[in-house]
DNA sequence: ATTACTAGTGATCGAGTAA
DNA sequence: TTTACTCGATCACTAGTAA
């Protein structure tokens, strides 16, 4: 894409003109909200005009911008690529099945600043294990990005540092829980730890490859 | 915003990392896609980190890139600004009263370069008369914004030019037609010209404010 | 392979100002 | 008031190259 940063202003003036309006404006009204020069502002709308994104049209008496064709075709390119991105799909459910894996999860979870974050942030004090769920990474990707991540700070302690984490509300077959995926993840990408209040494995009497559901909470 | 610029490689790391994963990468790799050099890509990826925006790993062996939480803040507030703009509402149906107006429309679509690109690119060959609904101007944008707008480019004869034209295609209690709009409105922002290969206000005994509905067609 | 420093070039910015 | 030109200053880019 050719002079990115005036992309910028293209979505300004998109907004503004509610994308098939005409706006009569002027440089230095425009300049103000995007705390740039009026100079800066001039040359740039005379930028995406010359690149047939908008029509101006300037006087000594201000200037009317609409979107042309090819910058209505250019934001709405790129609102759908993000819209594709984040709603990839409306799915609030996925599936999983149960794996027992290592027990590593707990050693992670039961350090005081994560336990202390947890109560505060997600609202419950989580048993001292995690659930280990194997599901579709596409479908967790789905599942997640319609969601709203809660963020775990990490610290360190003497020995070593513990990184920050990413918490997903979610309900276990109407039980509350969390999802919990390392910023820096180096697990298996197809695999989620799940934290709740109380011991899943035993309520629900999950053995290894036991299917669960898990909800999105909103 | 401090560093606008930089917001596109963020956008590109997003979807890249899927929001959420940490990719393994190189800023060579990325510099290709991107077309810029290596080094541009290793002084923004430097800054990104720096802003706090993503975390970035970097050895002689590549780089490790995620998504930190004031960067999914800001890729998220940029799609939701863009979201809102977009789908302010699922309207796809609108009422109007019927205004008889001056008849200037006759006049402008009976224009030739007009009348073959209305047959090119609308699939009809309008009737010589165009019917002015009055709408509420923010409905009107709902219901637009949702619909890919045609366009049909403007002219110039010896005596005058005639400007580009937006058109949308919909149904009038099940009719086919197009909303013309002007891409440069001096008209009321309220009213909607809309042709049809049918007389419509003689079809349905429009009189001046009468009801109409119309319905966008996808 | 990589990352990223240095240095030189080229692009962008904005103050001053004309129209 | 405007828009937009000139031009010096500043910033960003990339080629070369070290590590």
């Amino acid at each position: 894409m050719q002079k990115q940063e005036n992309f910028f202003l293209l979505l300004f003036l998109a907004k503004k003109a509610s994308l098939f309006n005409s706006i009569k404006t002027s440089t230095g009204k425009i300049s103000k909200e995007l705390n740039v020069s009026q100079q800066t502002v001039s040359r740039k709308l005379r930028d995406l005009k010359s690149q047939g994104l908008i029509t101006l049209v300037s006087s000594p008496r201000g200037c009317e911008i609409s979107i042309a064709e090819n910058g209505i075709a250019l934001v709405r390119k790129h609102f759908f690529e993000l819209k594709k991105f984040f709603s990839k799909s409306k799915t609030n459910e996925i599936e999983g099945t149960v794996s027992f894996g290592l027990g590593e999860g707990r050693y992670y979870i039961s350090q005081k600043p994560y336990l202390e974050q947890f109560k505060k942030l997600l609202g419950f004090k989580p048993f001292l294990g995690t659930l280990n769920l194997v599901v579709e990474t596409e479908k967790l990707e789905k599942f997640l990005l319609n969601s709203k991540p809660i963020f775990i700070q990490g610290f360190s302690t003497k020995e070593r540092s513990f990184g920050s984490l990413k918490a997903f509300k979610i309900k276990i077959f109407g039980v509350q829980g969390a999802i919990i995926i390392p910023e820096r993840a180096k697990h298996q990408k197809n695999t989620v730890e799940i934290i709740s209040p109380v011991f899943l494995r035993k309520k629900f009497g999950f053995k290894e490859k036991s299917k669960a559901k898990i909800m999105l909470e909103k």
